[in-house]
DNA sequence: CGTTTTTGACCGGCGC
DNA sequence: GCGCCGGTCAAAAACG
C-alpha cells in the first residue's frame, strides 16, 4: 500500500526467493492459517511479513532463534504499462461521494506463496469473492483481489502472475480468517463423530 | 432469481 | 496543490 513511487516502486516483492525444489504441494489440499505475528503498528512502517509457507511446510527447516525469510525487497524495473481505457462505459458510473467512513488504515500482517500452478485461484477451502482486478507495472498480468465470503470474516487476498515466469502464481494473503473453513469442517467431521462415539467410554 | 464477476470510477496516500 | 498509483466500490453483466 505504500505508494512509494518513484526510484523503488514495488509494493508487492517481485523478488521473493523462489523455492528451492518443486514442492509437493497440491491445490487441493485445505491449508490452515499459520501462526501470525500480531503486528505491532509501527508508525508508518508497515509491517511487511513475506514468509514462503510453501517451502516451510515442504520440509524446509527454521533457523531455531533465526531470522525468517522476512523479506521485502524491492526491485526496479522501469517498464510502463500501457492500456488504454477501454471506451466502453459501463458499470459503476457513480458520481456522488457521499460514501460512509471507511475502514481505518490498519495494516493486518500479510504473507504471501509462491505457488506453481497453471491455475489463479487455488483451492485453499475458503469461498472468495473477487472485488477488484488492476493491471501490474512492468507485468502483463494483472493483480486480482479478492474477500471473503463469510459474514464477519474481513480476510482478503491477492493473486497475481510473475510477468518473468507466467507458471508461478503468488498469492498474497491479508488477515486471518475467524472462522473455519466449510470445507475443513466438512472433512472433520466423521472425525469428531467417530471421537465423541470414542469418547463415552 | 441469487450470487459472483467484470470494470470504470473513486478514494486516499505519497512524491514532487 | 497536482498527479500518479495502488486499492476499493458498486452498477451492470454474466453465470448457475
Amino acid at each position: 500500500m505504500e505508494g512509494n513511487h518513484g526510484a523503488a516502486q514495488q509494493t508487492l516483492p517481485a523478488e521473493i526467493p523462489p523455492f528451492p525444489s518443486p514442492s509437493p504441494f497440491q491445490p487441493s489440499s485445505p491449508m490452515l492459517l499459520p501462526p501470525l505475528t500480531q503486528d505491532q503498528s509501527n508508525d508508518q512502517a508497515t509491517n511487511y511479513l513475506d514468509i514462503d509457507w510453501v517451502y516451510l511446510l515442504s520440509g524446509g527447516a527454521l533457523n531455531p532463534g533465526g531470522d525468517q525469510q522476512t523479506v521485502a525487497s524491492a526491485s526496479s524495473a522501469a517498464a510502463n504499462v500501457v492500456y488504454g481505457g477501454s471506451g466502453g462505459n459501463r458499470g459503476g458510473g457513480k458520481s456522488k461521494m457521499g460514501r460512509v467512513s471507511r475502514a481505518k488504515k490498519t495494516v493486518p500482517p500479510r504473507f504471501a506463496f509462491h505457488t506453481k500452478s497453471a491455475d489463479d485461484v487455488l483451492d485453499d477451502g475458503y469461498r472468495w469473492r473477487k472485488y477488484g482486478q488492476k493491471a501490474v507495472k512492468n507485468s502483463i498480468h494483472p493483480r486480482s483481489y479478492y474477500r471473503c465470503t463469510y459474514h464477519t470474516c474481513n480476510v482478503k487476498k491477492q493473486i497475481q502472475r510473475l510477468s518473468r515466469d507466467t507458471s508461478i502464481v503468488v498469492t498474497t494473503y491479508e488477515g486471518i480468517h475467524n472462522h473455519p473453513s466449510e470445507k475443513l469442517m466438512e472433512a472433520l467431521t466423521p472425525l469428531l463423530k467417530q471421537l465423541q462415539f470414542l469418547a463415552r467410554f
